[in-house]
DNA sequence: AATTAGGCTAAT
DNA sequence: ATTAGCCTAATT
């Protein structure tokens, strides 16, 4: 093969060496560095489908042949998997080429792929606060929007993967402004999550704007009059969270809502509750819908099922394996002399109550959102602080046994099937059905209860994702019945929230780690952490970058002062030396500023005040569609 | 209206 | 570390 100049695609998809826009099928994705490239313009083309999935494009090939650069792994973990399913895609005789080719890049990002023209029609549509991103935080390597942000102390931005496919490459110099980067930076440089974050909900964003047509204006409004955080009342008398009463309910769903929060359910972000959403406690929990009670770990009601679980350890009998677990049921103790915190069991628990909610979402195969709680010290699974929303799992099977404390215990299988990874894993995919673990308590359990009919949250083979196959049920929750007039105001505060929302939020996520305030001057550490330069130099301001030594009498040498980022345990005494502001960011900031600005002032305009349109909580009718004729259940 | 709940903080 | 003593809110 001649070896003539071989290009990527641009970030508008459109090859730099024909200049036309490849069909989907006609791109490849380098497994390296994640640019794409128009297989027709390759002087040499992958064969068979592992080829296509293990290709490396010409840069970053010529790199491993030029210096052996330590690679982290060829194969990512379960690759195995991945290719036996892009096997089977391919014997798959009923698709055609483009449907396979959707497939297989859905396998591989873990995503839907657009159609070309919906792909257009969402170009041409929404917010600009995404063009905002692409002008400000675009990789200089790739020209693409940052993936995986990492900062290097000049102050420059890259895609982790062009950075160190650059230091791999021998530099020592930001390809920038060539400043020196120590190699101990280049080596533990640490992905700047303010930054994905933003664009994240950027995209999101963007993603739930266009889809303005289905835009669904949900009226359930709760504890609306209250304010935003958990508060104590005068009666409470004590700090903190101790007694406290919820703060407003941010999310539009009803208490009795099955399955994920999706955007359209978060006026506010427009994102849902994401997989690995964490919140500091069970009060904020509850105020972003994901798990309604504010003490029990079950929420159900024994006639409908149950919505959410937390695991938080409070049960001697659990064990959790993460993609599934095993967990007991409430009940079985004496909470007598108001004490909540009696672990004693001292009768057997029934499928009663929220034990027999667990059971009927058993039965029907409904979706249960799944939280780990920091209280949880025995699993591996269990998040270090806060509670952490980790997907939707199925309850597979449910059983009665003699606990650990030598009383009958409610037993449930839980099973993720969650299209989206889990917060533990580094794959970039869900989960796929999975067979069921072998239970040796099965075996002495006293009454085993299985599904008998179809799930209504099953897996599409087609689709290759978990949806409702049937249904939900619908909520027996009072909704407010509202008229034409009214839905085109409410209509118009969410869109309103909405659009103040996306630049704001966004400005809520690069506030200062020290003073609480969006950034003025933002500087990024090393390790990846934002902050105000005055800050951060204001913390170490009076501490010597030098101490003096002493031993026996005798001076030392003088050692460098430990200076200890205020976010986490790196030393970064040698960024502080020469602290640059990442202007980048300060762009960003700005320009989302302005953006946030511009939505107020042309709101006044339209004469729209928030006063005047909020939504008072009216007394309304019951919207009872709902069969109350759940009578497939025994004691 | 009573009962129950896998939380939270401060005091041992 | 452990736990008494609170308060809130949903289900029954």
């Amino acid at each position: 093969m001649a070896p003539v100049t071989q290009l990527p695609c641009d970030c508008n998809g459109i090859c730099r060496a024909c200049k036309v826009k490849p069909a989907e099928a006609k791109k490849l994705t380098c497994k390296t560095c994640a640019t794409q490239w128009h297989v027709d313009c390759l002087s040499c083309r992958p064969e068979t489908m592992e080829e296509v999935v293990e290709w490396e494009c010409p840069d970053c090939s010529s790199l491993h042949r030029d210096l052996p650069v330590a690679h982290e792994k060829t194969l990512p973990e379960g690759a195995g998997d991945l290719i036996a399913a892009i096997r089977a895609i391919e014997a798959d005789g009923s698709l055609s080429d483009m449907e396979k080719a959707k497939k297989r890049q859905w396998l591989l990002s873990g995503k839907a792929v657009l159609e070309e023209g919906e792909e257009k029609r969402r170009e041409g549509d929404g917010s600009n606060i995404l063009d905002i991103l692409n002008g400000t935080l675009k990789c200089s390597f790739c020209l693409e929007l940052l993936e995986r942000p990492v900062t290097t102390p000049c102050g420059h931005n890259f895609c982790l993967k062009c950075f160190k496919k650059w230091v791999g490459q021998g530099k020592k110099t930001c390809a920038k402004c060539r400043a020196v980067i120590p190699s101990d930076v280049a080596s533990g440089i640490r992905i700047n999550s303010a930054v994905v974050n933003a664009i994240r909900a950027a995209k999101a964003s963007k993603a739930s704007s266009t889809a303005g047509e289905t835009w669904r204006v949900y009226q359930f409004v709760h504890n609306q009059d209250r304010p935003d955080r958990a508060y104590t009342t005068e009666r409470a008398k004590r700090k903190g969270k101790a007694n406290a009463a919820s703060g407003r309910i941010f999310v539009t769903v009803p208490q009795d809502h099955f399955g994920p929060i999706t955007a359209e359910n978060d006026p506010l972000r427009n994102q849902g509750v994401l997989v690995g959403e964490c919140w500091a406690d069970r009060f904020e929990c509850r105020q972003w819908g994901a798990h309604f009670p504010h003490i029990s770990g079950i929420a159900g009601q024994s006639k409908r099922g149950a919505q959410s679980v937390v695991l938080s350890g409070g049960y001697i009998d659990d064990e959790d394996h993460g993609e599934w677990f095993i967990y007991t049921g409430s009940g079985g103790r004496d909470l007598k002399g108001n004490k909540r915190t009696s672990k004693e069991q001292s009768f057997d628990q029934t499928f009663v109550k929220s034990n027999l909610a667990l059971k009927v979402s058993c039965l029907k195969g409904y979706p249960v959102r799944v939280l780990r709680s920091h209280k949880d010290k025995h699993s591996p699974y269990a998040p270090r602080e806060g509670i952490r929303y980790d997907g939707i799992y199925r309850i597979e099977k449910c059983w009665a046994k003699q606990g650990m404390q030598g009383f009958k215990v409610c037993r449930y299988l839980f099973v993720r099937c969650e299209n989206e990874p889990a917060p533990w894993t580094s794959d970039d995919h869900g989960d796929r059905p999975r067979r069921l673990p072998e239970l040796q308590e099965l075996e002495e359990a006293v009454t085993v209860i299985e599904r008998q009919e179809d799930p209504s949250w099953g897996y599409d083979e087609q689709d290759t994702c978990w949806r409702w196959m049937k249904p939900p049920p619908p909520s027996n929750w009072r909704v407010r019945r509202i008229d034409s007039e009214e839905t085109e105001r409410s209509w118009k505060i969410i869109k309103k929230s909405k659009n103040i929302s996306i630049s704001e939020s966004l400005l809520r996520g690069l506030k200062c780690l020290i003073c609480g305030q969006v950034m003025a001057s933002p500087v990024t550490t090393p390790c990846g952490h934002n902050f105000c330069k005055t800050c951060l130099e204001g913390t170490f301001a009076g501490v010597p970058f030098l101490r003096e030594r002493t031993r026996g009498g005798r001076s030392l040498r003088s050692q460098k002062n430990a200076r200890i980022c205020p976010a986490c345990p790196t030393n970064i005494s040698d960024f502080l030396q020469n602290v640059q502001i990442n202007r980048e960011l300060m762009t960003l900031i700005n320009s989302l500023k302005e953006e946030a600005e511009q939505k107020r002032n042309s709101e006044d305009l339209t004469g729209e005040n928030s006063s005047g349109d909020k939504m008072e909580e009216v007394e309304t009718v019951v919207e009872e569609d709902g069969e109350d004729t759940d009578s497939d259940e025994e004691e």
